[in-house]
DNA sequence: CGTCCAATTGAAACAAGTCAATCTATGTGG
DNA sequence: CCACATAGATTGACTTGTTTCAATTGGACG
């Protein structure tokens, strides 16, 4: 796992003796690892579980930022700005690798690799990002849905049911709805047999199928 | 005007004998630069005019993903990615700095500040895009436009009447609304004295009065 | 003066949110 | 083992927000 991180191919005795703080801990779900507005000490590595990055509007309303799953980064905003753009809480136990930011700054500015992999992570994120702004300007809710749902089980590749730690309000604050109106679209999808749910876990056994409600009205990726 | 661009520093002469292609060129309004999925062959900043990065749905809806103007970047993707990722399309006649990427990408090589500032231009864009992401998701049709037009606006600090090329359909494509909310809305606007138009330039009096309707239920920031 | 394109307006259809009640699973303490 | 409490999910009825379609207006320009 070390290999597609940001380290690829420096050991963790490397990385002590580079003077870079590496802790490995785990947390339970609900977990706030940090607040939109903290002052930014550390970046993560995420190992197991996911994590939901969170911003809140002065009213209270929440947007789900961006959703992180194994393999994925985490609070290198740090790198750039002394405080955090957005909380991140634990959607499930989670193993976090948790990296000093500026024993990350200073590594960084050492290895040109490590700052490429840093460089690389935001630029993938920026796609994505570009990415959720034409799901969530040009779709309807049953479309956001669909796709939503089907990239996140194309994380699995395996198949079957996945693992699936989202609440309804969950999906509804990274999709842009409300709790309702999610809970009726799913039971429209569980109706139509395009998925089923057991505690915890979603199943789509014909994902092309569902892919046909992601964007109506024409033939679709 | 070339203090804040990505070559901080370096003169014209200096770019030329670095092997570096700067091509100025001037575009009329309603050019397309490029196209999605076309081989990146330039990146470009924008000294004059307004320019929309735009990707469109495959039943034929567009979103504008990103708006530019004077000092902004666009096409550097092509640095990681052989095609674009969106096509851009001026929205006024427009001044450009056109740069070809291979020689830009061996100059980001020898030269770290290039690198750092095209690193940092990214890491600006992935920002901008999140709180793009919270606009949509999480934020009603009138709080949307109310934002970005205070936002717009911000940009021409002198205040009074500023240049404000796009079209009602472009400000539904950026907002996530049909052309015709968006013209109920302005209207609206209008008939409470929060803004006035007249051809190609907005007039926004009190931005403090038209941000309560940004985030409505609540204080603003 | 006619043409064209954008902007506006109205009426009706539709999508999505809100509020309230119910249901279900899960866990707790008696 | 059984009430009971709790939190999330579901459902229904209703309201509000937004789109759609169609018609009209208005301005810019040849």
């Amino acid at each position: 796992m070390r290999d597609r991180s940001i380290f690829a191919g420096l050991s963790l005795d490397d990385l002590r003796a580079l003077g870079m703080e590496v802790q490995d801990i785990r947390v339970p779900a609900a977990s706030t690892l940090y607040l939109e507005g903290d002052r930014a000490r550390y970046a993560y590595t995420l190992r197991q579980g996911a994590v939901k990055l969170v911003k809140t509007l002065p009213n209270g309303r929440a947007q789900i930022v961006r959703l992180l799953r194994h393999g994925d980064l985490f609070g290198f905003e740090g790198l750039r700005e002394a405080r955090h753009r957005h909380s991140a809480i634990t959607l499930t136990q989670t193993d976090l690798c948790q990296l000093d930011l500026p024993a990350l700054e200073a590594l960084s500015q050492r290895l040109p690799s490590v700052h490429g992999a840093i460089t690389q992570r935001w630029f993938s994120a920026l796609q994505e990002a570009e990415n959720r702004i034409v799901e969530l300007g040009a779709k309807k809710a049953e479309e956001r849905l669909a796709t939503f749902l089907c990239q996140w089980c194309s994380a699995y590749p395996q198949g079957g049911a996945v693992p699936f730690p989202l609440t309804r309000q969950e999906l509804g604050e990274f999709l842009g709805l409300s709790t309702e109106h999610v809970s009726r679209l799913m039971a429209e999808f569980k109706r139509q047999g395009l998925l089923s749910e057991r505690k915890g876990t979603l199943d789509i056994p014909d994902s092309r199928r569902l892919l046909q409600h992601a964007c109506t009205s024409g033939a679709c990726a």
